[in-house]
DNA sequence: ATAATTTGCGTAGCTTGCTACATTTTTACA
DNA sequence: TGTAAAAATGTAGCAAGCTACGCAAATTAT
């Protein structure tokens, strides 16, 4: 019999969720947010939300969404483009900066609990079939690309 | 170098909620509901709100907004228990009765294109990883009762 | 028997996901 | 050039997740 990914992956990714925005309370971020803060921090050029939309597979307006709450709490700042006015620039600002260590240590401990008892092998495995599973399910009428910019 | 797991859990989640949900649309259910109508129509007694919340690992709340949708609907009806009236049994009606046969089969259709190019081997792998994910993140203490003495 | 606690459920209000529609700016083409 | 299509973002409204609080019924303790 069939095991049930469906329901293996809703619980999983409801307890991640948990467990993430549960570490990162401290410092008034939550799961979503964390992650989005991660991705804005590491870009050479600041981004815009269809950056975020790319690469975390997200509508557009739960993107503005979660930008205008971060917008709100003064982590960031949007400003529109110069050559483009349509695209809002997501600047970072320095509180913003500050949070990139603590948060990204966080972030990283909270990943390693959720593998802590599997194997080097087992952790690539896991990405790996993740990954694939994405994958499968990628090609849908949406959102489609997502194939530039895997950064490290 | 580890990889995201956070994110790739994140993305798997929301691509799977979204497959589930569109390949259920013709018989108005969404992911969640539908998961819920297949424990509902497997019990041998009508269950209440607390055996879902348990099953799932949901706050009573989610329970609740869940079931009043489906009640909406007509698919179930909740009516209390006659031993022990805070329970309210979960009674399964025709419409959500005749629902079951196609439903069953929507689910384990999607789920089969989630691993579609999975060996046996690695889906088997897939849910072992998956379920022990879930088990080092807890899976009780997100929803377990806190009663933290904070006894010194 | 009465009071206190526990248990099951409900409501309010938040975040995060979605679709559908509107708006503005850019690009493309007739 | 001028209009139509495309692209980027915004807004409204819904589902589904959460915490915190409240209430009624059941259970336990005094």
């Amino acid at each position: 019999m069939a095991p049930r990914y469906g329901r293996l992956i809703r619980v999983l990714g409801n307890c991640a969720d948990q467990a993430m925005t549960n570490a990162l309370a401290s410092m008034e971020l939550t799961a979503a947010q964390g992650h989005i803060m991660g991705f804005i921090t590491h870009r050479a050029e600041p981004p815009c939300p269809r950056d975020i939309e790319e690469a975390f597979q997200l509508s557009h307006p739960t993107v503005s969404g979660l930008l205008s709450r971060l917008e709100q709490k003064g982590f960031i700042e949007m400003r529109p483009d110069a050559q483009d006015r349509r695209c809002k620039r997501i600047h970072l600002l320095q509180k913003g900066r500050e949070l990139d260590e603590t948060m990204h240590r966080t972030i990283l401990a909270t990943e390693e609990q959720l593998v802590q008892n599997f194997t080097e092998e087992e952790k690539a495995q896991f990405a790996d079939l993740l990954r694939r599973a994405i994958d499968n399910l990628g090609g849908h009428p949406c959102k489609r690309k997502h194939k530039e910019e895997t950064q490290t």
